[in-house]
DNA sequence: ACCCAGGCGACGA
DNA sequence: TCGTCGCATGGG
């Protein structure tokens, strides 16, 4: 790890939550560090005893890019504020404070939200594990690259079998060609406004409106992205049965991951 | 043996 | 356009 970098925390940051509640599936604890493959770089990040966040990488990385990918750049004091204005939103945000929405890799996050679907935790990410384990780049025994849409497109449905993936294999490949050919293209999604994003990305095979949102949420920084999974509409039932509060206007998928966050914890 | 899992596409009405 | 159903696979 030769490059090292030193993050200001400001308003509630809590690292171990961020990384494990499900919007991340590569991230491994050590003791009390935590270790992961973002692009082709091996990290390593901790929170320091004066509660900054340190970033150590084999290759070099602006700092600037772990503000965006930890959500470090957010006035997530402003966010917080705001929500809690809401009683029931309160509930949510006190229950799951520390949350950070990451902005993440976009075609390994693309890729983690299709075999996501009719899926559960742990075997999403078994598939991912042996995905990078089969077609991307070694980096040690345990870690690897998330491997390239230009790899995978070349790819067949038997080729890809090792992952057993299932149905989702036929997804995968579509949205690894879409991508290597640029007919899907992360510069695009980001310039588009939400409504445009969410229509384009779902010209992939495989993407509906769930993993939709989740790779503008996770990955394309649409802030007002909100995933409706099955725990998300049982929330909704149960919490804002007249539709979301005007407090999270804007804000819609900060709003979600407290929520998704407090409905699996009660 | 069954049931389900951060959904989606195909199909019929 | 809307509701229903099958889907690969593995863990409980």
């Amino acid at each position: 790890m030769k490059y090292n970098i030193i993050l200001d925390i400001v308003g509630e940051f809590d690292l171990d939550k961020t990384l494990f509640c499900g919007q991340a599936f590569r991230w491994q604890q050590k003791q009390d560090k935590y270790f992961a493959v973002v692009e082709d770089n091996y990290v390593c990040a901790y929170i320091n005893d004066e509660n900054k966040l340190v970033v150590q990488s084999d290759k070099p990385q602006q700092k600037e890019y772990w503000q965006k990918y930890f959500a470090l750049d957010q006035d997530y004091v402003g966010y917080h504020n705001r929500l809690c204005k809401n009683e029931t939103l309160k509930k949510c945000v006190q229950q799951a404070s520390g949350i950070r929405v990451l902005t993440q890799p976009f075609f390994e996050t693309l890729i983690s939200f299709i075999i996501s679907q009719n899926n559960n935790i742990p075997r999403i990410t078994k598939i991912i594990d042996l995905l990078c384990k089969n077609f991307g780049n070694k980096i040690n025994d345990e870690f690897y690259t998330f491997p390239t849409a230009q790899v995978l497109s070349e790819l067949s449905l038997e080729d890809l079998q090792v992952i057993r993936s299932g149905f989702r294999a036929k997804y995968i490949l579509d949205a690894a060609q879409k991508v290597a050919s640029g007919e899907v293209c992360y510069d695009v999604l980001l310039n588009q406004d939400y409504q445009d994003a969410f229509i384009t990305i779902q010209k992939i095979k495989g993407v509906g409106p769930k993993v939709a949102d989740c790779v503008l949420l996770f990955s394309a920084e649409k802030k007002c992205a909100f995933p409706k999974d099955v725990w998300i509409k049982k929330a909704m039932e149960q919490l804002f049965a007249d539709g979301l509060p005007a407090e999270a206007e804007g804000i819609e998928g900060i709003a979600q991951q407290y929520i998704f966050e407090y409905i699996r914890k009660n």
